[in-house]
DNA sequence: CGCTTTTTTGAGAACATTCAAGGCATGTGG
DNA sequence: CCACATGCCTTGAATGTTCTCAAAAAAGCG
């Protein structure tokens, strides 16, 4: 379960002087909203659209270390240079905080951090399932886990029931998330559909016929197995 | 920089409360320290000796998503469950915090709290990286990585120069962490030696022959790019 | 010293990549 | 309104890096 924004520990006084530090900031499809190695003045949070934030080496191989939606925070880290470059996917909404004034309001109000650190835990969390599908999954369990991740996050976000999935994002992207080319990604997707696991509405949209079989073909991790009942 | 613990923000009586709950805990080679699934009852210190932290798949695939040496900490989550499991690599000491006792702790002192979210940043940036290697770079490329970060954690361990690096854990686990078979980890090895990178002096320490070489061969991010001096 | 465990090396197989081409939308200009 | 360009996605064939299977060499340990 995703928080919904970093927000939310607060009460109204509190937000208040939140608002007060905070800019409303929008961004058109491909427009960069932070660059690798560029000074971290700023944290968002993204009310609205798609974001990937990547790491890139030397000579342009690129990993998308994930992608935000709304209610997703960007920014934490200890460097004062971003790590990583922030992009919008489709038109998006910011929460911008000058990282400064963010640091005062964090000495007065302990509940945000305690909020930055349920923030901060629950991506590591995500992180470390990411390294245990980069480093051991096909790339069929690979595209499985993330039709399933964009479905329960859809969920957390409310509305619909999860099984029609959008991808917002160009299937390039979706490769340089999960560590496989793009026309890997495109196969791990037909095979998933020719096994009835999944249907396409159109390249953008899939939904999720067989959840079951899809959970199957994602390679469950240990935590993930259905505890089945004793036969006796 | 890794901080050598999280107890280093504290001064002397809030040490007195923080021992008040600690526990000193030893373990022996291959003995388990945690159990994915687990209740998650106890965070831990390293205080000397190395760990490895793993997620295993039902089928038995096993992702080492960290090794934790003295000073690292172990045990940040939002679960009530261990989402991974931690064993003992080499004999172990460690400092064992019970959970609830330790959160009553950072209700009072919030610079507990400043510190967790330190560690769970740096944690974060150091999963982007690995992610990064698992998604995209080479064999020989992780192998290279993997080294250059163990030396750079030793240094900043204290002591040495940090050109001869330990590896207390066996090829089988340095395989599991880069998404490798524990082959690949050999002739990668070999090859960083043939190529003058590097040299073994026995199977379990290696040499930094060349560094500046062995940077070469990591494949850099962009921003581990060395700045070249504008010739005009 | 003989046993086990770990590491290295070799040969063949496999999964994902690379290279190449074709399909399918969307948009622009004639 | 159609022709054509462009970008994105899919599919095919060949290649390659890494994996699997196998065995030998080296190291640790009683």
């Amino acid at each position: 379960m995703r928080d919904l924004s970093v927000c939310s520990a607060l009460d109204s006084t509190e937000l208040a002087n939140l608002d007060k530090i905070v800019s409303r900031i929008q961004a058109a499809p491909r427009q960069m909203i932070s660059y690798q190695g560029d000074p971290a003045d700023y944290l968002f949070n993204v009310t609205e659209g798609a974001v990937k934030v990547y790491k890139l080496l030397a000579d342009g191989r690129r990993q998308i270390t994930g992608f935000l939606f709304r209610g997703d925070f960007l920014g934490l880290a200890v460097s004062d240079q971003y790590t990583y470059s922030a992009e919008a996917i489709t038109s998006v909404s910011l929460c911008r905080f000058p990282r400064r004034k963010l640091e005062k309001l964090i000495e007065q109000y302990p509940k945000l951090e305690k909020r930055l650190l349920q923030t901060a835990s629950n991506e590591l969390a995500a992180a470390q399932d990411q390294m245990l599908l980069l480093g051991r999954k096909t790339a069929e369990e690979r595209m499985a886990t993330f039709i399933l991740n964009l479905s329960d996050r859809a969920i957390c976000r409310g509305g619909d029931s999860g099984d029609v999935v959008a991808l917002p994002m160009p299937r390039n992207d979706i490769g340089d998330y999960l560590g496989l080319t793009i026309e890997t990604v495109s196969r791990s997707i037909t095979r998933l559909r020719k096994l009835g696991a999944i249907s396409l509405e159109n390249s953008r949209t899939v939904s999720i016929v067989d959840r079951d079989l899809l959970l199957e073909l994602a390679g469950l991790a240990l935590e993930d197995r259905p505890t089945v009942a004793m036969s006796l």
